[in-house]
DNA sequence: TAGAGTAGTGCCCTGATATA
DNA sequence: TATATCAGGGCACTACTCTA
């Protein structure tokens, strides 16, 4: 076998161990996508049980785990300006005795792996992982039924008494969050993120976005190109 | 073994939402 | 804006489990 799988087994038998629900800190975000491996390994849902933390913000690594990887950006900028201006005292010879450089992360940015949801029973997080996956695909409560074989009433049911929203509520969340996304970090035409989202027209989205977050798309999509 | 409690389901009504 | 569709919740019923 190979190290990786060798380790993973060790940290299969790691994670097993720690209390749930129970968050882990990655050094990297390279480490983080190997605990999300090894949590899948050892059937320990995330974020429910298990919330993953990374560091570097490397999109290619965060966006392509499952689910994905929520990551400390470092800010790289601010550290290259800091070597840059370290380096030129050590070259002109100004620099009186050696210190410490330390600088701010640039935040958090958040995605899957650590969304706080207390959840216990597995049927509600094995919903909540369909709605993840599917919410742009204008699925409707039935379809999450469905999909778990039970009945509307049932996952309804089981809902309410574990996350104290309905079905709906978290479908609509998650197409939200999904929407504010395409709005802010891209420049895709307002019609080309309603069809991604399930929505039948960009004036339709319109109506119930501002309506949701209080301004137009073409606000929010401003006010956020500008900060 | 009978009764109590609980889980799961279907039916139906009301209100909300999407669409033409 | 009217209409169709869907979600949510109450209620009743059945099946199952637990306990005395």
């Amino acid at each position: 076998r190979s190290e990786w799988e060798r380790e993973r087994a060790a940290m299969c038998r790691w994670l097993n161990k720690l209390p749930k629900p129970v968050a882990v800190f990655a050094a990297n975000d390279a480490r983080g996508r190997q605990v999300l491996d090894a949590c899948l390994a050892a059937d320990l849902p995330v974020p429910y049980q298990v919330a993953v933390l990374g560091v570097n913000n490397d999109e290619l690594i965060c966006e392509t785990s499952q689910p994905p990887l929520s990551s400390v950006a470092v800010d790289v900028e601010h550290a290259g300006y800091a070597a840059a201006e370290l380096l030129d005292h050590l070259m002109r010879g100004t620099l009186r005795e050696p210190r410490l450089i330390t600088y701010q992360p640039a935040g958090v940015v958040r995605r899957a792996s650590t969304e706080r949801l207390p959840v216990t029973d597995r049927l509600v997080i094995r919903a909540l992982e369909y709605i993840r996956i599917n919410a742009g695909l204008n699925i409707r409560v039935t379809d999450v039924a469905g999909h778990l074989g039970v009945t509307r009433r049932w996952i309804e049911k089981r809902f309410a008494a574990e996350l104290d929203r309905s079905v709906l509520d978290e479908i609509k969340r998650v197409r939200f969050e999904t929407v504010r996304g395409l709005v802010s970090q891209t420049g895709l035409a307002f019609t080309e993120i309603a069809h991604r989202c399930g929505f039948t027209s960009a004036n339709h989205l319109g109506i119930i976005f501002k309506a949701h977050f209080g301004v137009t798309m073409s606000a929010y999509r401003e006010q956020h190109a500008r900060s």
